[in-house]
DNA sequence: CCCACTAGTCGGATTACATCA
DNA sequence: GGTGATGTAATCCGACTAGTG
């Protein structure tokens, strides 16, 4: 049959993410693309959607985000609740730590004032000064990535590590990464909500154009009728939602028979 | 030119610590 | 003061690239 069928609401739709960073790097590094998927899932009409984030290649994982659910949502910890689908690879790196119990915290002034400290006992958190933050937060507004030169120089100016400013750029991709997600994330469930509605308005559209048969089967088998698109229809189509690229047609068209008992006007 | 090896860097996942409500 | 949530520095691991012999 076609139109009335449910495949018709089955609507699978997978939209492609380029999440490679907006601003590339300018040194060597050769851009890597991680070929992240969303999915967009409707299994019959009426359902709640449901967004399927995974890699495409590789296959190692993918997570399902209820749609409903997760908007609030914090995909960040969604991402830790799944930790066990990881934690194959977890539990061989976890070490035995000596926590030591050496009391004072350094208040800060620490920084990397000692170097030998750092790999003997459990590791200290670090927390960079405002000033500090504030340095590399610009710098990273510049290039979201350090050659060499740039960490060195940049570790000098901030009295930090090299490696300590390598990973803080890490991390602060990371962070950029993640919240890049969670905007499209967003922007796929407004397009879903959007597909949703557009869904539910052309089925009413089937069933009153069935309807419609079913009063008229006269008409509508009449032998050498041809189907003419009604004038006023014809004018409108295409007006209507010019800023929804989903939209099949601003609204449903009628079709009348050349024939002298029907007037498109009344039609309409 | 091809191959094997190494060093450096990255992203992703995770851990662990600090801070706050 | 104890506790859970959150932010984030640090770590681990695998993948990738460039350089070198």
């Amino acid at each position: 049959m076609g139109i009335g069928d449910d495949d018709a609401c089955n609507t699978g739709l997978v939209l492609g993410l380029g999440l490679s960073s907006p601003s590339k790097p300018d040194h060597n590094q050769t851009p890597r693309k991680i070929p992240l998927f969303l999915k967009l899932e409707s299994t019959s009409f009426g359902d709640e959607p449901s967004l399927t984030l995974g890699l495409s290649a590789g296959g190692a994982a993918t997570h399902k985000v209820d749609v409903k659910a997760a908007v609030g949502g914090d995909l960040y910890r969604q991402g830790s609740s799944l930790s066990a689908v990881y934690s194959f690879s977890s539990g061989k790196v976890k070490r035995e730590r000596e926590v030591s119990s050496e009391v004072e915290k350094n208040n800060n002034s620490s920084r990397i004032s000692d170097e030998d400290e750092e790999g003997v006992n459990g590791r200290k958190k670090l927390r960079l000064s405002k000033k500090q933050s504030a340095l590399l937060e610009e710098s990273f507004k510049q290039h979201s990535t350090l050659s060499p030169k740039q960490k060195q120089a940049l570790a000098r100016q901030l009295n930090l590590k090299p490696r300590q400013v390598e990973v803080w750029f890490q991390n602060r991709r990371a962070r950029t990464k993640l919240k890049q997600t969670e905007v499209d994330c967003e922007l796929l469930k407004k397009c879903c909500e959007t597909l949703r509605d557009e869904n539910r308005r052309l089925q009413k559209e089937i069933q009153e154009l069935k309807a419609l048969k079913l009063a008229q089967p006269f008409y509508m088998h009449m032998q050498g009728a041809t189907l003419t698109v009604c004038p006023s229809c014809e004018t409108s189509r295409g007006v209507g939602d010019a800023n929804n690229p989903y939209s099949m047609a601003s609204k449903p068209r009628h079709f009348y028979n050349n024939n002298p008992f029907s007037n498109p006007s009344a039609a309409c």
